[in-house]
DNA sequence: CTGAAAGCGCTTACAG
DNA sequence: CTGAAAGCGCTTACAG
């Protein structure tokens, strides 16, 4: 079995404090006490158990993750990715929580609390679940990812999604489009509404009208994109460009494009959202808004830890910049086209 | 604060061991007893803490995972997808343990120890690791992934890595190729060695005599598919095929190929390992060693569980097939190609 | 069927 | 500078 505390204050002639002060670096132990106490731990290969620590210091050196989307998801892979760096020398591990989420029985909160969480991250979650408000109204320090939630030890995180869309219509105008299609996400998620705005926004600077058959809502997958992309084509008048709501629903756009025969962008320019990695990997190159989701993830265990570690630091709203990575998916209208 | 099992003890007027006993299901509770705890308990809003009953049943509901490779990497996520769903229902939290690999002071079975993990499964680690030592010798139960290591608590799963290079140069040989090259991985890794038996065997049944400069390392990523391929085609005779020892590398390849304005599979053919979702939606689509990867993430956890329920249970060696999967990126060797 | 007591492995005032 | 004692929130023999 492994050495316990006690183990050590007998074998170093101490108290079980005194060996507490010692891997607490207390400074009120004589040098040569210490050192005998060390010598102790070092004979015994002790390592303080962080859960019984965790009993009684109310701290359990852990941050909780509920993500209620697939991991396949580049996008939460990167997201992961930035979260599992900025932990990295924290001193705290990562816990993914088996939530049930289906269950009526189930309590996200009371899940959070039985494990001792010191904070967790919430993505992919609908705000509207009965399980996320009892975590807001909690005293937990949470972060929220593509999110608007707030409380009292509540945050988020969030991309400029509307910006983005915005500057994705503004460089399909420039190019000469004027039939600019829109495959949305999720109808009443911030993440979608906000993209939704910016591309309206961006219609409006550039004196198109909105074309509610130009918009199609779906979600976010490459499937989602392809069947959107379909119905499109079949309009009586198609549309020669279309931004989509995730670089996967671009890439399912464009599968569907090229089974008709037609080419990107020769015949159709298609953004996408995210610029994930696979982005400038296959032909053609995806002209995308690039999203900083590795540094999201970074951002938001940084939040959370200082929230953690201060009572007192109001929970952050952040939105993080988005920018447009211009590939070779789009191009300028063929002047065959007929403009509206 | 939190209700604890004391409160619930006074409000029910009964003792926290009866509470105790309520809790977990024990049947000489009386059953008028038994609702007036359990009233307490909803009025109370009690839950159990599951760190305190881990510090005396020894049991923490939590599995570990020690993954060094980054989670953008599809494998990886598609593996920790299989992890996921098989931990679903099963009480089972998983843990990412942010351990300090580099840093030599840092023990693997340590941390785990000191998380009072219930077992772990490890992926992406080199077996000769310090860490990994220590973890095969103590008690806790461990599934290896892709890693020919066992111990008396330790077992591992790996895919018949051998047979599915043999199939795909088989595959080749059958389309009337001959000059097969093969874009290996890291030397030393179980997975790489046996892929190459892999390579060398199915060369051997087609009476190809094995050529060195046909056979290049490299890590599994794009980037090293993509170098691979470009010292291959500066030989002065290229090969008409490739396997590559990952669909990444895979993708890297063609890249490379259609660079040097050649295509694929006209005029070289290409052979992924790990059909990940990415090798069926992008052009050409990628013939490929199938590995059920999502069924082995559901078969370690499963397996471990059994491990730390049954103490007897002999830890597993299982070796999940392969099969190959004939898509776009391999063709019939082109007539005006000289044959050697 | 019920509860007092000891204990899991720690930390934290507090007294000396 | 050191240690006895109480306590974190539970479970588990054991006695009644």
């Amino acid at each position: 079995m492994l050495a316990s505390i006690h183990d050590v204050a007998r074998e170093a002639g101490v108290s079980v404090a005194t060996v507490s002060k010692v891997i607490n670096h207390y400074p009120d132990v004589s040098e040569k006490t210490r050192s005998k106490v060390k010598q102790a731990i070092a004979l015994l290969r002790y390592r303080p158990n962080v859960i019984a620590r965790g009993l009684v210091t109310g701290r359990s050196w852990t941050v909780g993750v509920l993500i209620n989307i697939p991991f396949t998801n580049p996008y939460v892979s990167m997201l992961l990715e930035g979260v599992k760096t900025a932990l990295e020398n924290s001193g705290y591990d990562l816990m993914r929580l088996s939530a049930r989420l289906n269950d009526p029985d189930y309590s996200f909160v009371d899940h959070c609390q039985s494990r001792n969480l010191d904070g967790v991250v919430v993505f992919g979650v609908e705000k509207e679940h009965r399980s996320i408000q009892g975590l807001v109204q909690s005293e937990i320090p949470t972060m929220f990812v593509d999110t608007d939630v707030t409380g009292q030890r509540a945050g988020n995180i969030t991309t400029d999604n509307q910006n983005g869309v915005h500057m994705a219509v503004q460089h399909l105008h420039e190019l000469g489009h004027h039939r600019i299609a829109y495959l949305a996400g999720v109808p009443g998620q911030i993440v979608n509404e906000s993209r939704l705005v910016g591309y309206r926004e961006g219609l409006q600077a550039a004196s198109i009208p909105y074309r509610t058959d130009y918009v199609l809502n779906g979600d976010y997958s490459f499937e989602s994109g392809l069947l959107g992309m379909k119905k499109l084509l079949q309009l009586v008048q198609p549309p020669t460009a279309v931004v989509c709501t995730s670089d996967m629903a671009a890439f399912g756009a464009i599968h569907a494009i090229e089974a008709q025969g037609l080419s990107v962008p020769g015949d159709i320019s298609v953004i996408g959202f995210d610029n994930i990695f696979e982005a400038e990997l296959f032909k053609p190159g995806l002209t995308t808004i690039n999203q900083n989701i590795h540094a999201i993830g970074v951002k938001v265990i940084e939040e959370l830890i200082t929230m953690i570690k201060n009572p007192d630091y109001p929970p952050p709203v952040v939105t993080a910049s988005s920018s447009l990575v211009i590939r070779e998916s789009t191009g300028r209208l063929a002047s065959t086209e007929v403009v509206n």
